[in-house]
DNA sequence: TTTCTCACA
DNA sequence: TGTGAGCA
């Protein structure tokens, strides 16, 4: 932990580095992933991918939602069906929410 | 001009 | 899943 560009804190040293701030709109992540518009709307229709909106209501992606869109995109590739996907994604969620669990009890009692 | 939603094949 | 209409 030392070139991330966070403070001793834990927060973003400023927005432009916050994975979760940036915002691309839907025609920038189209073309950086080569991926339809149409697909980019079904995925967050099907909340595999929910990106924020602004005040027109138009998407903003987060750096995060695009490498989550890369992941989605390779799975897909290989044939995974979209509720396969949301299922991936789910249990991906679950292994890091247990791996943290893990790292706290071993805090607690070290051997 | 770009994005939005909705609908059709 | 891709395309097109009609709107903001």
């Amino acid at each position: 932990m030392s070139d991330d560009a966070e403070t001793s804190d834990g927060e973003p040293a400023s927005p432009l580095d916050d994975q979760t701030a940036p915002f691309y709109t839907i025609g920038q992540v189209s073309s950086l992933l080569g991926m339809p518009q149409a697909a980019l709307r079904r995925l967050d229709d099907q909340d595999i991918v929910s990106p924020e909106r602004s005040e027109g209501g138009q998407r903003r992606y987060s750096r995060n939602e695009v490498d989550r869109l890369r992941e989605v995109a390779t799975l897909t590739e290989e044939g995974v069906t979209l509720p396969g996907v949301r299922k991936v994604l789910a249990l991906r969620r679950r292994v890091e929410a247990l791996e943290e669990e893990i790292a706290d009890l071993r805090a607690r009692r070290p051997e």
